[in-house]
DNA sequence: GGAATCCATCGACACCTGTCAATATCGACC
DNA sequence: GGTCGATATTGACAGGTGTCGATGGATTCC
């Protein structure tokens, strides 16, 4: 029966969620950081490295921003959880974290789901 | 070797990300319309429905959210293509679309490591 | 037709965010 | 120590976003 008032029921009351306001506000900061076409370019860029690791004196450059924003997105990204940052003499190093890209699927969907749609696609489409 | 004028190289160039501009805004525009908590709980409170579907009165009580910003956050994640919407009488029933979080997860990991990730996952926790 | 209910839109507000130029910080090397 | 190059931080600005009250549209029921 609905929430309110009405006399006639629309569908039955919808449980209390799963999510909790706590747990909701972490994985949205998360996907926030996820929100944003330069971000998601850095992860690419990333990704398409040997080791998943540059230095940012390579991401600056093909973003066609500006040096501080790319740090700025580092910063997010990193905050997110989603990249590490490592020394190395001169240079900085940011190097993705596959695990943590791993969490946040596992959070969009229920794992067994997430199973039996990875065989649905790696059945229809060889890649 | 650097992309500017240094003369000790810190790593190789940064290849030409897969990613280019264009598909990275749209990307982002969908994680953007995930990174709300208010957002998410909604797409929870969907997914513990059975059938994955509720009308709009029984998702506006629960959040402490007013029912305009309720019915902002419907269409957010409508057009990210995340939620589908039905009419039935005087009601409208929103239903979670998993196959667009399934394309989500797939643009995050390559289905080849998230295949590894599953099943390292399921062996791990019998969850 | 009129009233009532459900939902969407509008207008307004405070707040957050992406961006850059300028400046600071931190290591390495001389 | 001083200089230089690589990143980070700061300050400022325009634009975007979440929120709500008020209002409008659509649909059912009397």
């Amino acid at each position: 029966m609905p929430m309110r008032k009405s006399s006639t029921s629309c569908c039955a009351p919808v449980l209390a969620g799963r999510l909790e306001a706590k747990q909701a506000e972490e994985l949205a900061e998360t996907f926030r950081a996820l929100g944003d076409p330069g971000r998601l370019r850095l992860l690419s860029f990333l990704a398409a490295q040997p080791g998943g690791e540059a230095c940012v004196c390579n991401l600056t450059g093909p973003l066609g921003l500006s040096q501080p924003t790319v740090s700025h997105h580092l910063k997010v990204l990193t905050e997110a959880g989603l990249l590490e940052r490592e020394r190395r003499a001169t240079w900085i190093y940011y190097r993705l974290r596959l695990e943590r890209l791993g969490e946040l699927c596992a959070a969009l969907i229920p794992p067994k789901r997430l199973a039996r749609s990875i065989q649905r696609r790696a059945a229809s489409a060889g890649s």
